[in-house]
RNA sequence: GGGCGAUUAGCUCAGUCGGUUAGAGCGCAUCUCUGAUAAGGAUGAGGUCCCUGGUUCGAAUCCAGGAUCGCCCA
């Protein structure tokens, strides 16, 4: 290491972000960070982390880098404190969307062309398509920073996560929490298979339907038909009743010769044009009726029943019940005795028994049947319905309702539990607790579990031909030991392989088969916290790692996984199996829309992370909003967070730039302690804990915008006040260069550990350029020191807090920041020196800036400041009440509060608060007596003076400009025009010059007056002032100083 | 049709316990600094806090109703 740049790594001339993280990720591969970080924490309290798995069959778009940047931060944040935090990628493999993937790649589609393609083949190619992706996925995990250990991941198809997933469902079998029933599901004739509620949930769509109202003539009362109205006209052949409210009175209507009947509420509905009632009767009259059915294909009671789902909301009050085909229809059909006919085939077409439309799919048979009932004249009325319908969310087309034995959990006998359980669980936002996700597991109903699918965890039920016994089978090793097979190390337990083992049945020793279904892909994802590793067969205990600590996921999964994990782990554990959750909200795109591959208006992540950079990718979604609301999202959007930090990135610069010169500076060495540091130091350290403090308060409450927000704001302060005002201390080193002070190792010190504990406190959020940064200003000068940001302990406060001196410079910022604005008032450049600015203001606050005078003078450039306690001098002092305070204490006394305070003697009245004394107010004829904190004073500026003013603060300029002031700045002027010239010559900062100056009469008093100051600050070793030119040198220029023409010349000394 | 959430500056978004001058960033305008330069700073313009009503001394904030958008469910 060389010694004349103090072990600094060159910085490049040019920044290159992506370059920087591309070099960072280098590093991490090659010094194996990650699982260094989890290593070195072995033993230590573990935080647990669920990923909760993606199907990598298709590409990650910017949702998915959202859902893993929240992710990787919160197991860093924990590491970092020291927890171990073991955390294992996962992948799901099974399911419906891998299965219509390959039947496009092969160009078939449906159940019968999979089984005559064959099972074993497609399962074959679903294997290898469900991590086509997988490289793609793995690369962008990476590149983004997402540390999760990929080697590790589970996946949901592998032989031992299908055997946890046996032993699950056997385990509840045995408890008698599985179960068949024909059940009313929504099915897809197309996919063959029933959909499980939270799959319905995704595939609403708004379509047009035909409402029918049909009439059904009743068999006692020819002349006289009730009035069915219905969306659904293929389910008319299907009818066994129609349902009537009891408490309804129905109408009569006479019309054209004809008698109808429909609930008397909705007559002006049915009829707008006006109706003819010429009868009522309450709707258990009608109990009992019969009628001739709407189409004559299919036997049944066709008789009127009560129930109590009716409504008149629309409709006629008279609902057609076609008891395969609805769940209403079902329950109220039973209660009846109704028979459930189904004419439609397991591909949603009818059957021979509706002889019109054989062979038609469900929905397509819809005119032809209306255009039946038209010619038979039953038809009243055809009109168009538009209304959300349920389709299948991956092949689009709609659902059916219908009834056919399918395989359930009981989830409704741990329904009390599970809330009891949600109701201990951290919710992100706190809402979902007993908003949407409490309210589901209130209305929870059994969990169908089974689907009619080739590529899926089977089911491990085998039922016997012979007497329909069923037995469940929660491990390969009780199969082949029930079969009489042979252990088999290579066992799949996929279809078609599973299928074909048959078991005598324990009943009647008759064979039994495997029942055809696979499972939901959902009970798949749901029982990874114990089926990852392989539980109870691998490990025997889920100590450390149930429950999780921590999971994260969109807001779509809190009826997917967040719901199959509860109900899971309740039904197997009784427990609960994560204690927070973060809930994501969705990423629309710039113009709000949800971002879709229809759409086409998806934003690529790798357009984001090789433009911007993976860092303020993640900054961006970490610290733009609040997490759990939808969001736009736009590339320009990332690209004012990079530039957010960017300062931070300036600052590091600056410290390295000036550390590296030949008298610069290195960390270690012996540096002043930092209660013998000017306040400034003190100050910004100060702010440091408060920080260290804030950040940690906030991530451990899964807050990152308020850490970001406070780091951004620290970010602010460090850069443009603590360097702003401590610039010339950079400036010679560790010694400090002469003139500027001696305490430059103290002024690289405190920078130093500001920008390190910055880093540290990023490294989660930004994990490169906290790396980076990190590498450079510790690692690079410490062999001891751990090589990389994420190896190292979470910052801690250092007892540097230093509540009255922050109280001081926030004063003092306040008058610079007014004595800014009276200059921009009066036209007064900063430059120009000022004899004097005199700051109104309360003692108080005078005694607060008093020790930072001299920052006040050097940033508003002024020989001196006076305080002025009669703040009449400057300003008008008004006094306030504090509503804050007197609000609760007054109530509807306040507006005389207020005029009483307003009646004070404003002068009197500010020196009494600011000694501390109470004020005694009259209000409704009764003394008060209203402490200082109970008052707010202000000020206005009077007449005469540039003067900025804030609250109870007045700052104006002394605007007389004396010859003396006006030779100073010209001075200044002359070196602004030196270090310009500096730079358009290419010199480096610490390059020293020979200078050759020429000019105007007062410019040379000037520079006379003024010659070590411009040499000094100027880096010059020679100065000449004369007419001519004694060198060429490097540059020279001429330019109007101020109405004052100058020359200059430079050279390299 | 029901549940949940959102609606704040031209744009993207904060806004704690209800407190009287509602903020930030970007953009725009004016100015400025520069020993951090692919930077930095100051100031300004810009607001019906979706609407209506209510509670309260006081409402962006709490309540009710409505509008629009989104999500979830029927």
């Amino acid at each position: 290491m060389s010694t004349d740049n103090h072990g600094w790594q060159p910085l490049d001339a040019a920044f290159d972000w992506v370059a920087m993280e591309e070099r960072v990720l280098e590093r991490w591969r090659a010094g194996d960070v990650f699982a260094r970080s989890v290593r070195q924490r072995e033993g230590a309290e573990p935080y647990v982390f669920y990923e909760g798995p993606p199907t990598a069959n298709g590409r990650p778009g910017v949702h998915h880098v959202l859902s893993r940047v929240f992710k990787d931060i919160f197991p860093r944040f924990w590491a970092m404190r020291g927890r171990y935090v073991d955390r294992r990628g996962g992948w799901d493999c099974h399911g419906l969307p891998v299965e219509l993937e390959v039947e496009r790649q092969l160009g078939i589609s449906g159940k019968p062309e999979i089984e005559a393609f064959g099972i074993a083949e497609f399962n074959a190619r679903c294997r290898e398509s469900v991590l086509e992706y997988l490289e793609e996925w793995e690369r962008l995990t990476e590149r983004i920073g997402f540390w999760v250990d990929t080697d590790r991941a589970y996946k949901t198809m592998d032989a031992t996560f299908v055997e946890s997933v046996w032993w699950a469902l056997a385990t509840m079998w045995d408890r008698g929490l599985v179960f068949e029933s024909d059940k009313v599901v929504p099915y897809c004739g197309r996919c063959g298979t029933a959909l499980s509620s939270h799959e319905v949930a995704q595939g609403y769509k708004d379509v047009d339907d035909p409402s029918v109202y049909v009439r059904f003539p009743l068999t006692a009362e020819p002349g006289t038909s009730l009035l069915v109205w219905t969306t659904t006209p293929w389910t008319l052949p299907s009818n066994q009743g129609v349902a009537v409210r009891p408490d309804v009175t129905y109408a009569v209507v006479a019309r054209d010769g004809e008698r109808l009947v429909l609930a008397e509420e909705l007559v002006a509905h049915v009829f707008p044009d006006g109706a003819d009632v010429v009868e009522r009767r309450p709707g258990a009259d009608l109990v009992g009726a019969t009628y001739e059915p709407p189409f004559g294909f299919i036997p049944g009671k066709h008789v009127v029943i009560p129930a109590d789902f009716v409504t008149t909301a629309d409709g006629t009050g008279l609902v057609h019940l076609a008891p395969a085909f609805g769940e209403d229809d079902m329950e109220a059909g039973r209660a009846h005795g109704l028979d459930s006919p189904n004419p439609i085939d397991r591909q949603g077409r009818f059957t021979a028994q509706v002889p019109t439309v054989t062979g038609l799919f469900a929905k397509d048979a819809d005119s032809i049947l209306i255009d039946d009932l038209r010619e038979r004249g039953r038809l009243l009325r055809v009109e168009t319905y538009t209304h959300s319908y349920p389709h299948c969310w991956r092949c689009g087309r709609p659902l059916l309702y219908y009834a056919k034995p399918s395989w359930y959990v009981r989830t409704t006998a741990v329904r009390d539990r599970m809330l009891e359980i949600n109701a201990g669980i951290g919710w992100n936002p706190e809402g979902i607790r007993d908003g949407r996700f409490g309210k589901w597991l209130e209305g929870n109903v059994d969990w169908a579990i089974s689907r009619e699918r080739y590529w899926g965890t089977p089911l491990p039920l085998w039922r016997c031909e012979g007497c329909d016994h069923v037995e469940a089978v929660g491990s390969f090793a009780r199969l082949n030991e029930r079969a009489g097979r042979a252990a088999d190390t290579e066992f799949d337990p996929h279809r078609p392989y599973v299928d074909d083992i048959t078991i005598p049945c324990a009943q009647c020793g008759a064979t039994a088969h495997r029942v055809p279904e696979v499972v939901d892909v959902w009970f798949d994802s749901g029982a990874m916290p114990f089926a990852q590793d392989h539980y109870p067969f691998a490990i025997d205990s889920l100590e450390g790692l149930v429950p999780a600590d921590f999971i994260c996921e969109a807001i779509d999964q809190t009826r997917g996984w967040f719901y199959s994990l509860l109900a899971e782990s309740t039904l197997l554990f009784d427990q609960g199996c994560y204690r927070n959750v973060v809930c994501l909200g969705l990423i629309l795109d710039g113009d709000g829309q949800k971002m879709s591959k229809s759409r086409g208006n998806v934003v690529e992540p790798w357009s984001v992370i090789d433009t911007q950079g993976a860092d303020p990718f993640r900054w961006y979604l970490l610290t733009a909003q609040s997490p759990w609301d939808a969001s736009r999202f736009s590339v320009d959007a990332v690209n004012d967070s990079r530039r957010a930090l960017l300062t931070l990135w300036n600052t590091y610069v600056f410290l390295v730039t000036y550390a590296s010169l030949p008298d610069g500076w290195a960390p270690g060495g012996d540096d002043p302690a930092v209660a013998g540091r000017p306040a400034s130091d003190r100050w910004i350290l100060s702010r440091l804990d408060g920080l260290v403090d804030r950040v940690t308060a906030r991530l451990e409450d899964y807050d990152t915008l308020g850490a970001g927000r406070a780091i951004d704001a620290f970010v602010d302060e460090l850069s443009n006040w603590y360097v702003r005002v401590s610039r010339s201390r950079f400036w010679g080193g560790r010694q400090g260069e002469a003139g500027a002070g001696a305490d430059g190792g103290a002024a690289f010190a405190t920078l130093h550990e500001c920008l390190v504990t910055v880093a540290t406190l990023l490294a989660p959020f930004c994990p490169f350029l906290a790396d980076e940064m990190y590498r450079t200003l510790v690692a690079a000068h410490d062999p001891d020191a751990p090589d990389s940001v994420h190896l190292v302990d979470w910052p801690t406060t250092r007892g540097h807090a230093d509540p009255e001196l922050e109280r001081s410079m926030a004063a003092v910022r306040t008058v610079v920041g007014l004595g800014r604005f009276a200059r921009a008032e009066s036209k007064l450049k900063v430059r120009q020196p000022l004899a004097e600015a005199v700051v109104a203001c309360p003692p108080a606050v005078a005694r607060d800036i008093a020790p930072l005078v001299g920052l006040v003078e050097d940033e508003l450039n002024v020989h001196a400041v006076r305080f002025v306690t009669d703040p009449g001098e400057l300003v008008e002092v008004t006094v306030k009440p504090n509503y804050r305070t007197l609000g609760p204490r007054f109530g509807k006394s306040m507006p005389a509060v207020a005029a009483a305070v307003a009646a004070l003697d404003p002068a009197a009245t500010a020196r009494a608060v600011d000694g501390g004394e109470a004020v005694t107010i009259a209000v409704d004829g009764a003394d008060h007596h209203v402490e200082p904190a109970d008052l707010l004073l202000t000020a206005s500026s009077t007449e005469g003076y540039a003067v900025g003013q804030d609250a109870g603060v007045a700052v104006g300029l002394a605007t007389d400009i004396t010859p003396p002031l006006r030779l100073e700045g010209l001075a200044r002027e002359v070196v602004h025009a030196v270090q310009n010239a500096r730079r358009d010559a290419g010199l480096r900062v610490e390059e020293r010059i020979r200078l050759h100056l020429d000019g105007s009469g007062l410019l040379r008093e000037a520079i006379d007056a003024h010659r070590d100051a411009i040499a000094a600050d100027t880096l010059a070793t020679a100065l000449t002032v004369a007419h001519g030119a004694p060198f060429a040198g490097v540059h020279h220029d001429e330019m109007v100083l101020d109405g004052e023409p100058l020359a200059l010349r430079i050279d390299r000394a």
